[in-house]
DNA sequence: ACTATTTCCTGGATGC
DNA sequence: TGCATCCAGGAAATAG
């Protein structure tokens, strides 16, 4: 499964959600997959949270154009696409029972991009999104909001129950933030300073970094030795070096442990299986931290629950 | 310019 | 068993 139902692991339940490390393994699995392959014809769904941009620019940007390369920008997916040549957009034969939206109904709503050499398909995931590669005969999930008929014969779908995901289209995306594997230490450290805020929401903060959620937060805090409600610009230096390193490490070994299960979980209805890093902190509220056994505490701090160890981190 | 709080959304868990 | 209530999360919107 990728993110739209639970998962077990020994007796604890878990949702996962995409953050970075998750987004990575979604992107690469998706550009195995899709990369080079033509996307014929766009079906829209009703809903209108998910749909960032209008319908009628989604639709006319991805039909007729051509997969080049999918990859992770923060927590979006970015499908970088080569545009349509003109005359191959107005040829295909779609079918009627899943049609409601496309860039034929809407070709005079006057919306640009048309012009543009580069542009993408932008998705969030949010909290429960998914993106599945499937044969078209495959049942139709609920709450899918998206289908795009690719001329390898699959489909491309984008089911969300929560509809906290997002679907757009850019011509030059660039998101917000720093990428937390590629920033250096100084800019890394500089971030921080003169901020009041607590440091838990500091990271959570995508226009200082962009790709951390709330469970790699906790956990890069743990591995620092940091109480998420420090305020940041409270930390030293040396603190920050700790965050800066110990951030990086969780963040590359969920990605290498999601590198393991990249091959299935795309596939079919996206129910296959998806490794997960063994928490620490996140979601062990009550349990024996698993260096010095002292109970995780739990709090909350903007609002999303906090979970650190009492004794190692200070 | 910052920071804190509220809102959106579904379904699983919990309580009476 | 059934029904109401709470909770999870990212990010945009709102308020201070």
């Amino acid at each position: 499964m990728v993110c739209s139902r639970p998962t077990y692991v020994g007796y604890v339940r878990f949702w996962i959600m995409p953050e970075l490390p998750e987004v990575e393994t979604i992107a690469r699995g998706l550009a195995k997959r899709v990369t080079g392959d033509l996307i014929e014809s766009v079906w829209l769904g009703q809903k209108k949270e998910p749909l960032k941009s209008p319908a009628a620019q989604i639709a006319k940007a991805l039909e007729g154009s051509r997969i080049s390369s999918v990859r992770r920008v923060g927590k979006h997916i970015v499908f970088d696409l080569d545009p349509a040549p003109a005359a191959q957009k107005l040829s295909r034969p779609r079918s009627k029972s899943r049609r409601r939206t496309t860039s034929q109904d809407l070709a005079h709503a006057g919306h640009g991009l048309q012009a543009a050499s580069h542009v993408q398909w932008i998705v969030h995931l949010g909290m429960t999104g998914s993106l599945r590669v499937c044969e078209p005969q495959t049942e139709i999930a609920k709450h899918t909001h998206a289908i795009l008929k690719l001329a390898s014969g699959r489909e491309l779908r984008f089911v969300d129950p929560r509809r906290f995901g997002r679907l757009s289209v850019a011509t030059a995306f660039d998101g917000t933030g720093l990428e937390p594997l590629e920033v250096d230490l100084a800019r890394f450290v500089a971030l921080f300073r003169g901020r009041k805020t607590p440091i838990k929401s500091a990271l959570l903060n995508q226009k200082l970094l962009r790709g951390v959620g709330n469970i790699y937060a906790d956990e890069a805090l743990f591995r620092a030795g940091i109480r998420p409600r420090r305020r940041a610009s409270s930390i030293t230096r040396d603190h920050l070096a700790k965050l800066y390193a110990g951030l990086q490490r969780v963040l590359n070994e969920a990605i290498e442990l999601g590198g393991s299960s990249i091959s299935d979980y795309v596939d079919a209805d996206g129910e296959e299986g998806f490794f997960q890093l063994r928490h620490r902190v996140y979601g062990r509220e009550g349990e024996p931290c698993r260096v010095c056994k002292t109970p995780i505490k739990r709090v909350v701090i903007a609002g999303r629950s906090s979970h650190y160890c009492p004794e190692c981190q200070k």
